[in-house]
DNA sequence: ATACAAACCTGATAAATATCATATTTGCTG
DNA sequence: CAGCAAATATGATATTTATCAGGTTTGTAT
């Protein structure tokens, strides 16, 4: 694990992420103390935060940018679990259950990224319920995502689950000044790893798509021309 | 939600499960007050616990047989998620997250369930941090199992799938007093619906897997009469 | 015991998707 | 800006898996 350049970020008390993420109900005190003992870095695009099969060393809170949080399969393909932006923690599975890490972080772009250690995490954990239960309701959320995504995967078709890939990236980081654009740069191979098919057929897909006039492509950008009729393909029910 | 009859049960401080479950660590105390105010319900075969799209008003804690957790995706088609054990706690998402049931809870035997209220729970969590941090490891550990079977939906073929599920049913239920049969009684379609593929599929494998040799099929039985030849058809690297 | 529905099984076929092969384009690096 | 590797694109084909159709067996209620 290489850590990036050390990074300024404001104080943990008044990060502008505090309240949307799962530090938004701990003690001002605790929030104190992190932020005496984080140290915050900086992650250049394709740099890897944590490596599957490392040991975990603490809690990682990202200030700035994105990063995906991936697996990889048995035959080495890749598999991506989850996408992550400003305000998300990362790293907590294998804090809490003292396991290695059972996937990788990696930037998608430049990134800030925070680390808290892990005695000083679990220590103001045991002692702020607020923070506890915020906790416990994140996991919760995180696990029905992934269960909902596991019931798609078994259930419906690749061009389904593609038009659901791109509005859940859409959801994540939101869409460009123009109103349409997708604001995340993901290859095509990403796209697929999320979707779970192969990369021929994302693309295969992401082109039919732009030839029924749902989407545009330019490069890596994926600006969304018919919203209605991606909802539509993406035959969402719940 | 149609409760079953009551049952009489072992206090829960003198439950059986106790120290393999979650509140193998919760304070004594706390465990007094949940046993004055649980309220245990027998349910018999085929009846349903709590059902996708209902409110959650206090969790379930399982104290005898066996049961399935399943969402039924938009095509009606049956999910199965987890199977659930004595000691396994159930309905614990929809409590943490106060959104509604996400999926549905089915005896698979006559079952002992005790019902704990919402309110003493949450209440009992917030006061008791090695619950609450035993809790938080669960979910983790939940997150990790979810995360591995939607690696292994994605990216496995059905037969490694199928020889992946015998052994895991096998690990959570065990093995019947010749130490060969796995001791649950599961009908095809659901076998498939853990797989995650069609119903006929799964036939034709235990077929296949029969006339391999690798396991005997007498109804729902299904005795393991080659342990290695499964586990190298599960072709599990993780 | 008989009747009947549900579950199970098997074969034939169709559909979905992956894989392979091969251009073409893009983005980078010297 | 030339050269080159990586990413993207598309067609042809193979493979996997689902679906459909028709049997057989099993379990259960009368």
């Amino acid at each position: 694990m290489k850590p990036g350049l050390e990074a300024s970020v404001p104080d943990c008390v008044h990060c502008s992420k505090r309240f949307s993420s799962v530090f938004c109900r701990a003690e001002v005190e605790n929030l104190r103390v992190v932020n005496e003992h984080k140290v915050c870095s900086v992650y250049k695009k394709g740099q890897m935060i944590f490596n599957e099969g490392n040991y975990a060393f603490g809690l990682f809170c990202i200030n700035a940018g994105k990063l995906k949080i991936s697996r990889n399969g048995d035959d080495g393909r890749e598999v991506i679990l989850r996408l992550a932006r400003p305000g998300d923690i990362i790293g907590y599975k294998a804090l809490l259950t003292n396991d290695k890490y059972s996937a990788s972080a990696v930037a998608l772009d430049d990134c800030n990224v925070c680390f808290i250690p892990k005695d000083l995490f679990l220590k103001i954990l045991k002692s702020d319920s607020s923070l506890s239960i915020e906790l416990m309701r994140m996991l919760s959320a995180e696990l029905g995502k992934v269960e909902t995504k596991l019931t798609h995967l078994a259930q419906k078709p690749v061009r389904e689950r593609l038009a659901e890939t791109l509005l859940f990236i859409k959801e994540t980081y939101g869409l460009e000044a123009d109103g349409q654009t997708i604001n995340a740069k993901l290859s095509r191979e990403e796209i697929a790893n999320i979707v779970g098919t192969a990369t021929e057929s994302a693309i295969r897909l992401l082109s039919e798509f732009r030839k029924d006039g749902i989407i545009e492509l330019d490069g890596k950008s994926i600006r969304i021309t018919n919203p209605d009729k991606l909802v539509r393909t993406a035959n969402l029910q719940d």
